[in-house]
DNA sequence: GAGTTTGAAACT
DNA sequence: CAGTTTCAAACTC
């Protein structure tokens, strides 16, 4: 961070510097026994005014002042989250401290330039040990821990220092307390160096990283940039306190249960600290000398006293990691060379120092690079967020404005060219203190991971995953596409303070955010497989919804779920295609949290996602089927709550298509009827362009008719556009067009008043959607409330626990479908749209109550799978024609191009792909198959409508399907 | 557009 | 679980 520094200097002789510690062996030895705090402190290495002088009448105890004198005369730095303006500020710890009376807080005031230090207080926590408070000058407070705590008086002498055996420590557990020989507290951001081989501790308030910055010659490593509910700690230390400091490279990583791990070059990682942290105390860090000079491999936390060892104990909690979020140990593998170098060349010193000297990060660990220039290694997993930064040159993304404000870190991937951006979400801290730290260190990172706002497993279904799945369309706009559940939502600004999520720290961004982020990554991950262009290249910060879609690549899962087991040889040959195509077709699977609790896995849905290069991302998005061998849900329509599709009839394909066909119905979902309309137009583009197809479907590809295909579908993406419907009417926002385009229909719009559109009465919050176009009152049913809307949710479930699955299923794969719970009409004899099943059309069953019920299975409409398919297709015409007059003008012909028809066609296409896919055949293959699948059920449409046409009446179409 | 009807959801 | 109330969509005018 290019921070300024301030140097607080302690000086207890007047402020000696010497980069070179006293703490020598023989100081310590000479000064152990008297235990007096003049000894303790001993400027090192750069001075820099102002000078602290630290006026204390206690002394530290004998071990304590061992420790300290270790620590001493070492320059400690504490790299706290930086802010805009951050600086550094150096103490230096002055072996000789002055008594002074103690104010009303027992504190000594101490004027040290702008900045006062305070007599030490007690901390409950550190019972014993006497904390130093130091204002700074921004109003900051550093603690100085003057003496340790020894309980029981009992000690033992531990070689602490250097190899050295003659240092009395106390043992057992009280060994991390004996060691924090000189504790610095600090608060807000500040840095202290100091420039000594001695014992140090560092009460690190929040994120603060500690550094124990080494003389130059011993080389020094920086601290790195805690985050609010981590902290990364580094720190240099001299392994020779006494005679030959040696520069011992210590880095300490707390994880989200508050546990301590010493990252050491060369040695495993040592668990410094098994507790918990708790929120609201203080956190301290402590540091020994080790003994040993430079490697301290063999060493684990609890031979820390036994053997030398380099160790950083933290004391109490940094910050609480909310649950889930974790810095994983680190295990700093010396030579381990799959770690990222922080490439920005705007790193501040200290962040830079880890790079240049070369500390490796360990496998599956990458070291992340605040805008600030501060680093944090992170676990793979944990990072939220991985694109190329938008709009902003690698170079300077680091110190990019708009990243810094993002939260952003730069991240050098191993073989990756350029910067790559890893947001660490910001910390929630849920006490009040933690807040304000916030609004202190801006900077603050923590290693979030979305959470659900509830421990239980349920929990999973209210987050967000109501929302439907957004897709890029082919303008840049994203929108939701239909029925999709969102597995979690973009934010949730109007969460409460109880509510789990936290405010975001420093940015706008709220813990909610986590959520953001994840589904914004996902965004953008499916963006950079489309070939994303500059507008897709959205800042990460873009606030537009955003819903997961687990691609089937590793790195693309659901945070509701895990992703569906897509065969890897897909995933394979989809990356091979959006490498090499510029119309890429990409089979996606939409993971949708079940809002029907954990018990019911989540929706999934697969889609054949069309990308075209050169296009803004992904263009179209066609459902093909559901989960494996499981009839889909189908789509939510304009029918109301619970209802998957306002199916019209089924009707049974051309015999040459009916086995086809059939097998397809098992698949596939109902497009509403307006949509099926507009499949039945575009497959009439497509048959006048037939010919045109026919000749030269075996040479084009997708990619060349995609361009041609502004209007028309044809081989190149007309599977996709066939499932993509024109808007019946001008959709208003790019959502509805999305929804078009993936063959689904927007519904219908609530005009909840009392609700809140938060009960199922409302059919947007019923169907597990957000409401928008609606004209609602009070509408809560929105991202803006999305904790009364999870609430909501459970509330739901809680009732009922199927609230939310399909009302209206099919048993069995083919079966006809059927209201799961039946209607209990009374009135309307279940012929009005009051009654559920008729509304979905279909017949009413034994579940139904219903009192003199006409809604029976032999009617037409609702016979789904009635041998007079045809028939229904001849009346379904004269609907459409009725609906969209300058539609369809020849019902005869229409008669065998049933919505079934297409369907099916559609399916077989389909299929060619997906058969394909897993087969991991060329492209090229699959457009050719799929161009002679279109080709021969069009063939056969047209034989078929001949030789009936020939034979039988138009009129008498049902003859023809028997 | 207002009022009525209806039945599911919610409540008791 | 049954009865009642609430609610919003469907329906009618």
């Amino acid at each position: 961070m290019a921070s300024k520094q301030q140097n607080l200097d302690i000086d207890d002789n007047g402020g000696g510097c010497d980069t070179n510690i006293d703490m020598k062996r023989g100081y310590l030895e000479k000064k152990e026994p008297s235990a007096t705090t003049n000894e303790l402190l001993n400027t090192s290495g750069q001075k820099k005014a102002p000078i602290v002088r630290i006026l204390e009448n206690k002394r530290l105890t004998a071990p304590m002042g061992s420790a300290l004198k270790n620590i001493l005369g070492e320059t400690v730095r504490v790299a706290t989250a930086p802010t805009k303006t951050s600086s550094t500020t150096e103490i230096k710890i002055l072996n000789k401290l002055q008594a002074k009376p103690l104010n009303a807080f027992g504190n000594v005031p101490v004027k040290i330039g702008s900045t006062t230090i305070a007599a030490p207080t007690t901390s409950p926590k550190n019972i014993g040990v006497k904390m130093t408070p130091i204002k700074t000058a921004d109003g900051k407070v550093l603690y100085l821990q003057k003496s340790l705590p020894v309980t029981g008086g009992t000690t033992s002498k531990v070689p602490l220092v250097s190899g050295t055996s003659d240092r009395l420590l106390p043992t057992g557990s009280n060994i991390r307390h004996a060691i924090l020989s000189k504790g610095v507290t600090l608060s807000g951001t500040s840095t202290i160096k100091s420039n000594a081989s001695s014992l140090s501790s560092a009460t690190v308030r929040g994120l603060t990283a500690v550094e124990m910055a080494k003389p130059a010659a011993h080389g020094s490593t920086n601290a790195v940039a805690p985050s609010a509910s981590s902290s990364l700690i580094k720190g240099t230390f001299s392994a020779d306190a006494v005679s030959t400091p040696v520069a011992t490279k210590i880095q300490v990583v707390r994880t989200a249960d508050g546990k301590l791990i010493k990252l050491n070059q060369g040695s495993p990682s040592v668990l410094l600290n098994t507790k918990p942290a708790t929120l609201g105390v203080r956190t301290s860090v402590s540091s020994t000398q080790p003994a040993m000079p430079t490697s301290v491999s063999g060493n684990n936390a609890n031979k820390v006293m036994s053997k030398p060892t380099t160790q950083v104990i933290i004391k109490g909690p940094l910050k609480q990691l909310p649950a889930g979020s974790s810095l994983r140990p680190i295990i700093n593998n010396s030579g381990s060379s799959n770690k990222a170098a922080i490439s920005s060349s705007s790193a501040v010193a200290s962040t830079t120092i880890t790079t240049s000297a070369g500390s490796s990060i360990p496998s599956g660990k990458m070291l992340v690079q605040s805008s600030t220039g501060k680093q944090i290694v992170v676990a793979n997993k944990d990072i939220i967020k991985l694109w190329p930064m938008p709009s902003t040159s690698t170079t300077t993304t680091t110190t990019n404005p708009n990243a810094a404000a993002s939260g952003l870190h730069a991240i050098q991937l191993p073989g990756k060219s350029g910067l790559q951006y890893v947001r660490v979400l910001p910390n929630n801290s849920n006490n009040s203190s933690a807040s304000n730290e916030t609004t202190t260190s801006p900077q603050k990172v923590s290693l979030e991971r979305p959470r659900t706002t509830s421990n239980n497993s349920s929990a999973t279904v209210s987050v967000g995953n109501t929302t439907k799945i957004v897709m890029k369309t082919t303008g840049g706009s994203i929108v939701p596409l239909p029925s999709m559940q969102t597995l979690v939502p973009r934010r949730t600004p109007g969460a409460t303070p109880n509510t789990a999520y936290a405010k975001p720290l420093g940015n706008s961004s709220s813990l909610d955010g986590a959520h953001k982020h994840r589904l914004s990554d996902i965004n953008v991950q499916i963006k950079q497989l489309s070939s994303d262009s500059a507008s897709d290249a959205g800042a990460p910060e873009a606030k537009k919804a955003r819903y997961v879609i687990s691609m089937p690549h590793t790195s693309m899962t659901s945070t509701t779920g895990p992703a569906p087991a897509t065969a890897p040889a897909a995933q394979k040959n989809m990356q091979k295609i959006m490498g090499a195509r510029t119309t890429q077709l990409q089979r996606v699977t939409v993971q949708g949290a079940n809002m029907t609790g954990s018990n019911n896995p989540p929706t999934r849905k697969v889609y054949n996602l069309v990308t075209k290069s050169d296009a803004n991302g992904v263009k179209y998005m066609i459902c093909n089927k559901g989960g494996e061998g499981k009839p889909r849900t189908v789509f939510n329509t304009t029918m109301r709550r619970g209802y998957t599709l306002a199916d019209s009839k089924l009707r049974r394909p051309l015999a040459t298509q009916q086995a086809r066909l059939k097998q397809m119905k098992q698949h596939q979902h109902r497009l509403m009827l307006p949509a099926q309309l507009k499949q039945r137009q575009q497959l009439q583009q497509l048959q006048k362009h037939q010919s045109t197809i026919t000749k030269s479907q075996q040479q084009q590809t997708l990619k060349s008719t995609a361009r041609q295909e502004s209007k028309i579908a044809i081989p190149s993406k007309p599977l996709f556009d066939i499932l993509k419907p024109p808007p019946l009417q001008a959709p208003a926002s790019g959502a509805a067009a999305a929804l078009d385009a993936l063959g689904g229909s927007r519904r219908k719009h609530c005009n909840c008043s009392k609700s809140q559109c938060l009960k199922l009465y409302c059919d947007c919050f019923a169907n597990g959607e957000f409401c928008q176009d609606c004209t609602c009152k009070d509408c809560f049913n929105n991202l803006d409330y999305e904790v009364k809307r999870e609430e909501a949710i459970r509330n739901c479930l809680e009732r009922n626990p199927s609230a939310f699955k399909p009302k209206i299923t099919a048993p069995n794969s083919g079966d006809i479908r059927l209201h799961n719970k039946g209607c209990n009409c009374k009135r309307s004899g279940c012929l009005k749209n009051y009654c559920e099943c008729y509304e979905a059309k279909i017949p009413c069953s034994t579940m139904c109550k219903c009192v003199g019920c006409r809604n029976m299975e032999d009617r037409p409409d609702v016979d789904m799978d009635s041998m007079d398919s045809l028939v229904d297709a001849k009346l379904q015409t004269n609907k459409v024609k009725d609906l969209n007059g300058t539609y369809l003008q020849d019902n005869r012909s229409n008669v065998y191009l049933t919505d079934d028809v297409i369907e099916a066609t559609i399916m077989c296409m389909i299929s060619r792909i997906v058969l394909h896919e897993k087969q991991n055949l060329p492209i090229e293959d699959t457009e050719r198959e799929v161009m002679e699948e279109l080709g021969e059920s069009l063939n056969q449409i047209i034989t078929f409508a001949k030789e009936k046409n020939d034979t039988f009446h138009t009129d008498d179409p049902k003859s023809t399907a028997a």
